[in-house]
DNA sequence: GTCCGACCGTA
DNA sequence: TTACGGTCGGACG
């Protein structure tokens, strides 16, 4: 065992008990034997060796061994015969688990140890003592107050029941001493379960109190005269030696002889066959599904293990399993142990293996639209309710009559699910498509009617609705997000969900977009049929409730075939790429989220929109009419091409820069320039770009997106259309409404709360900056943070050696310009474009920053050369962004994706934590009782907007601010404080 | 009707 | 110098 492996010590015992009183009564149903501990156990087994990754420990174990008490006579009898004397007796129905537990981890080829004389935790603490000094880190699987005096940097606890993991400030944290202190506390209150005696009245507050104070028992007991309390200070002077044995008898040992040294705890593969076999004789189906699937294994063909079930104290006797004990000699390595990632030994496939076979097996058995079925009435639904949850996967989508999931009307849904109900372990895949709101006669004067042989609406969604919110059957979709506001808004809201689109997303972000035809073409091989061909396009265009049905069959049932088979792909990658836990952490609990929020909407007042558009059409007549007096003739001042024409042919003012086809640019920057040289046309055509931008792209487009039903505007998010991690918003846009100036700010005086409400914004104050600070470990950054300093004036002044006192602005703005540049990989073209100066003088100012800030240098290499080795750079939290092109051969093409990568983590680990931020909310206010009266609405990158009733505010705003600030954590510990601003107030505009 | 470039709004 | 989406003009079919 060397640094970097990581050994996880399971608690057998204290799990066995654990699991046996929080998990309700199960029995196995052939003859009722209580199997409830066993099953926490395998389920929790099985969820540590297929992607502990996944829990809140976050990392893979390279080595696991199951630990059990031997008996109940150890050396602590010796010293105090009471020990454990109170124990009585465990429950009838918890005796024969013991046994089986035991079974179940030789199943699982782990090592089950047990050593005479001692009990399970000194083996765990021996083992992690030794696993420490070998430098490599432990989690012990318990959460067992008795094992927290173990806790150091290195060694975790893990509470499997709750997925929490358990470190130093964990421990501090509920018991008030640091975990080196344990030992002293717990002599000190004793146990009453284990009968360890303490000392009389004192309990875990007045410990960590005396411990505080005097560091440590033996100091305590030597000055126990200075102690003012006089009963407390009686009780510890009369009771230090029953202490002293206390001491003795919390102390975990560490050098209890063990039989099997650390490397023989490598973990081995995982023995499909033979845990399916164990798993079928406790009768745990799910988890035999779970398996059989993950391994590859045919379930149906494995015959079920014979378990000896023992209901005495003999199954607590010694039962080392000497072929495990050989598999382990067997095979010495410990590097590169195989993670068993469900990986089955047998099928000899990991994750990767079985992605890439099940695309080759879909290959062979390719799409076959002749095989869709049309659900036309109930029993036939039901029949394929019943199989989907038999298999407990289906992928399903919803066909409707619009884009936009806030008007869509359902007209139908698609189901395909594995056939192995009707053959056991055949990967063939049946699709239906179940019509609901068909109509005939296009064109008909009457609008059409109802088509035949359309199960009425209410029946088919009652009958889909348990499906769809079984929280035990896995319903996979394609966008998902779409689909489930469809369904809410039909009243039925989906339980338990992956979305192939997101899977896609966090698997291959920057390459290329994740929509479904493009990734049937590149996993599947296969074209999907073209909506337009089904409803034809343009004009001619018709919803899809006019669609014929038989066409409407084979267009949407693919639609589903397709997901499902997208799913059996992706799935598989992200445990075999390690991104399992971004995806289900950061990326699926987001789909509910976005999807209230684009439900909720805003209200826009749309006579305060039509007011400004009246005064911009004013404003921009008046500047149009300048401009063509200025010109001396008419032209269409929108067109850059007529205007370069005016500008730099016939009054031949000097041009600026040059466009990529060509043409004289006529950018803002270009026309001030201009501007700064004495002309006073191309002031006036800024004047008006910017009264026709804001009339044209917001006073006039958004009344357009005001409900017809809500009256409100409903952006739609897109969780996967950028590469570093960020949302987009669309239809309308609201993440680009103006703030700069004074004239685009009246367009947020339109965003208003409704009556009795306010709006409320919370955002990060320099969230990318702070991101830098943290992971390029920058001294000064971190220090002018955590003091809350003005950060660019700080930089100024470490630049340019100018005090922060009395420091012009002009200082200042270079200083902030520099630091926007750095996050985003910076250039001298770039910066001396952005402050329009010299290159050379750009090239001067980044080459004294990197002096200043060396850290920075270092972090834009290495992250130049983590990229170029790997394709993808990663945030704080594990997302990958891709940078394919990074090799290039073209030199301004490779320098564009440098910047990009080098901007990727900073952007995307901001983007990271208001993800966070956002799925933590809810529950937040949840607990406080806010959900009710204060609503999330908007997104804008470091921005929250939320709509909270006026009582509410008060309580509201504490409750947003701190979660927002400690969103990181507890997955990563920054290094630099976060800072949230809060306000309320009627319209965006104040609030913000 | 559809696509692309230029431009500009946001973080 | 990063990341987006919307509008317009203008070219193409």
């Amino acid at each position: 065992m060397k640094k970097g492996d990581h050994l996880f010590l399971v608690d057998g015992s204290g799990f066995i008990f654990r699991a046996f009183h929080a998990i309700p009564a199960l029995n196995r149903k052939s003859d009722g034997l209580p199997v409830n501990a066993v099953s926490g156990f395998c389920n929790m087994l099985w969820k540590l060796l297929r992607d502990a990754r996944n829990t809140d420990v976050g990392v893979t174990p390279t080595h696991l061994a199951v630990i059990f008490d031997y008996s109940s006579t150890t050396f602590r009898k010796e010293i105090y015969p009471l020990y454990k004397a109170n124990r009585s007796a465990p429950p009838e129905d918890l005796i024969p688990q013991f046994g089986l537990i035991r079974h179940a981890t030789r199943a699982f080829n782990l090592p089950c140890i047990e050593t005479e004389g001692f009990e399970a935790d000194d083996i765990i603490a021996t083992y992690a003592r030794q696993a420490e000094a070998a430098g490599a880190d432990v989690t012990v699987v318990s959460s067992d107050k008795d094992l927290m005096q173990l806790v150091t940097a290195n060694v975790h606890m893990y509470d499997a029941m709750k997925d929490k993991q358990i470190g130093i400030p964990d421990v501090i944290e509920k018991w008030g001493v640091p975990p080196e202190k344990m030992i002293d506390l717990q002599a000190m209150t004793g146990d009453s379960t284990d009968n360890v005696p303490g000392i009389p009245g004192i309990g875990p507050k007045t410990a960590a109190q005396l411990l505080e104070e005097f560091g440590d028992l033996e100091t305590l007991l030597a000055r126990a005269g200075e102690i003012k309390q006089v009963k407390r200070r009686e009780n510890i002077l009369a009771n230090a030696e029953l202490a002293r044995v206390s001491r003795q008898l919390v102390e975990l040992r560490t050098d209890v002889p063990l039989d099997m040294d650390l490397d023989a705890l490598v973990l081995e593969p995982q023995d499909g066959p033979k845990l399916i076999g164990f798993l079928k004789a406790m009768e745990f189906t799910t988890l035999t599904r779970r398996v059989a699937e993950t391994c590859n294994c045919d379930a149906g063909t494995i015959e079920a293990a014979v378990v000896s079930v023992e209901w005495g104290d003999a199954a607590r006797g010694p039962d080392l399993d000497a072929s495990s004990t050989a598999a382990v000699d067997a095979n010495p390595t410990t590097s590169n142990a195989a993670p068993a990632s469900g990986a089955g030994a047998a099928s000899g496939k990991t994750p990767a293996d079985l992605a890439r076979s099940r695309a080759d097996g879909f290959a062979a058995n390719p799409i076959d639209r002749s095989t869709y079925v049309t659900i036309r009435d109930l029993p036939t639904l039901e029949l394929w309710v019943a199989a989907a949850r038999e298999t407990g996967l289906v992928a399903f989508d919803t066909e409707t009559t619009s884009l936009d999931p806030m008007q869509a009307e359902l007209v139908g849904v698609s189901l395909a699910i594995q056939d192995n109900v009707l053959s056991p372990g055949s990967t063939t895949i049946r699709a239906a498509y179940l019509p609901l709101a068909h109509k005939t006669g296009i064109g008909d004067l009457l609008g059409g009617g109802h088509a035949e042989g359309q199960i009425p609406m209410g029946e088919a969604l009652d009958a889909l609705r348990g499906l769809l919110e079984d929280p035990s059957v896995l319903k996979v979709a394609q966008n998902l997000k779409y689909d489930y506001l469809v369904m809410k808004r039909h009243g039925i809201t989906l339980q338990a969900f992956d979305d192939t689109m997101l899977m896609s997303y966090v698997l291959d972000a920057g390459k290329g977009n994740h929509g479904m035809d493009g990734l049937s073409e590149k996993w599947l091989g296969h074209t999907p049929i073209a909506y337009k061909d089904v409803a034809g396009s343009g004009k001619s265009s018709v919803t899809f409730d006019l669609v014929d049905i038989d066409r409407a069959t084979a267009y949407a049932a693919e639609d589903a075939d397709v997901t499902l088979r997208l799913w059996l792909v992706l799935k598989p990658r992200l445990a075999a790429e390690g991104l399992t836990r971004i995806y289900e952490r950061l990326e699926r609990p987001l789909v509910p989220v976005l999807a209230h929020m684009e439900e909720r909407g805003i209200t826009v007042d749309r006579q305060i929109l039509s007011r400004l558009s009246g005064e911009l059409a004013q404003k921009a007549a008046a500047a149009e009419d300048e401009v063509y007096e200025l010109a001396g003739e008419r032209f269409n001042i929108g067109s850059p091409k007529q205007l370069g024409d005016i500008l730099f042919g016939r009054m031949g003012l000097p041009g600026g820069s040059k466009t990529k086809t060509g043409q004289w640019s006529t950018s803002a920057q270009v026309l001030e320039d201009l501007a700064a040289e004495g002309a006073p046309l191309p002031r006036k055509i800024v004047d008006w770009r910017q009264l026709t931008k804001l009339k044209s792209t917001y006073t006039d487009a958004l009344p357009g997106y005001v409900h017809p039903q809500t009256k409100r505007v409903h952006t739609g998010y897109s969780l996967a259309s950028t590469t570093t991690g960020r949302l987009s918003s669309s239809e309308p846009n609201l993440q680009n409404i103006p703030v700069r100036t004074a004239e685009g700010r009246k367009i947020r005086t339109a965003f208003i709360s409704t009556p009795g409400h306010k709006l409320l914004s919370a955002d990060y104050s320099q969230i990318e900056l702070r991101v830098l600070a943290h992971v390029a470990d920058i001294p000064q950054l971190r220090q002018a943070f955590a003091d809350g300093i003005d950060i660019h004036a700080m930089t100024a002044s470490e630049m340019f050696g100018v005090p922060v006192e009395g420091m012009p602005s002009e200082v200042r703005r270079r200083a902030k310009a520099i630091n926007f540049g750095i996050i985003y990989g910076i250039s001298a073209f770039g910066l001396a474009n952005q402050l329009s100066i010299e290159r050379s003088e750009a090239g001067d100012y980044i080459k004294r920053y990197f002096e200043r800030f060396p850290g920075i240098k270092d972090y834009m290499e290495s992250t130049k050369t983590f990229a170029r080795e790997h394709g993808y750079v990663e945030t704080i939290f594990g997302r990958r962004a891709h940078y394919p092109e990074i090799k290039s051969s073209n030199p301004s093409m490779r320098a564009f994706n440098e910047r990009a990568a080098i901007n990727a983590p900073i952007q995307g680990s901001a983007a990271d934590i208001i993800r966070r931020a956002m799925i933590q909310i809810e529950p937040a206010l949840n607990a406080t009782g806010l959900s009710e009266r204060c609503r999330m609405l908007l997104q804008v990158h470091d921005e929250l907007i939320f709509e909270v009733g006026d009582d509410a505010v008060d309580a509201a705003m504490p409750v947003i601010v701190d979660v927002m600030e400690n969103a990181a954590m507890p997955a990563v510990s920054m290094r630099v404080p976060l800072k949230v601003d809060a306000r309320a107030a009627h319209n965006w505009d104040e609030a913000h």
